[in-house]
DNA sequence: TTTAGACTTGACTGATTTAGGTCAAATGTA
DNA sequence: TACATTTGACCTAAATCAGTCAAGTCTAAA
């Protein structure tokens, strides 16, 4: 699941179409558009509108949102798993040694 | 395991000095104590010179590069572990149903 | 079958950030 | 003291961010 996807989801069940749901955050729709089809990112601080808007976690949202920018940098990258897992053992590490 | 680490590892090993390895990779050897550091990072093209030079796996050197922007991008980020997996899991879902 | 409305797409933009360094001074160390 | 390393300040070109707008596409319904 991308952040696109999430937040589509989200405006359809609540019964919106996107010109509603771009002018609650004071985008175009055509940004919009790109936004859930991952061709755009949101700023940061739209999460937390989407969040109340549609009552979600905003920690959710922001996995979604770190992560599909992660995959952006990842995807046609051979080793791209493997970055993953060297990213992971380094954040796993450092919490184990408390080293910040 | 960063790219820093590996670098200033593989250096070592070969009784090689920051001074000597950077002028083989024509660059500053301030520049090489950041890198080592992860303060900065090499341009892609040196993961083939240092492949060469030392003789290891320009996959490994890779993986580490990739993987280091990667730390540095959630090191900071509470939701930073969830969103490797929310990267991961879309990886190994385009891998399924091939989507490229 | 036209047409209205929802959505997507392509071209473009200006501001900000990042990449990829340099150099000199400060620090560590044998 | 000499040499290795680290650090801080600075720099420029290139890339990215966060969008806009108009044109094109898709899909129901009249």
């Amino acid at each position: 699941m991308t952040l696109g996807q999430k937040i589509k989801e989200l405006r359809e069940q609540a019964g919106m179409f996107q010109r509603e749901l771009a002018s609650q955050l004071e985008i175009g729709d055509g940004f919009l558009s790109k936004v859930e089809n991952n061709q755009k990112t949101l700023k940061r601080e739209h999460l937390i509108k989407i969040s109340e808007l549609f009552n979600c976690s905003i920690s959710e949202l922001e996995a979604l949102w770190i992560g599909t920018k992660l995959y952006e940098i990842i995807k046609d990258e051979q080793e791209g798993l493997n970055a993953l897992k060297v990213a992971e053992q380094e954040i796993i590490y450092r919490k184990k040694y408390d080293i910040l």
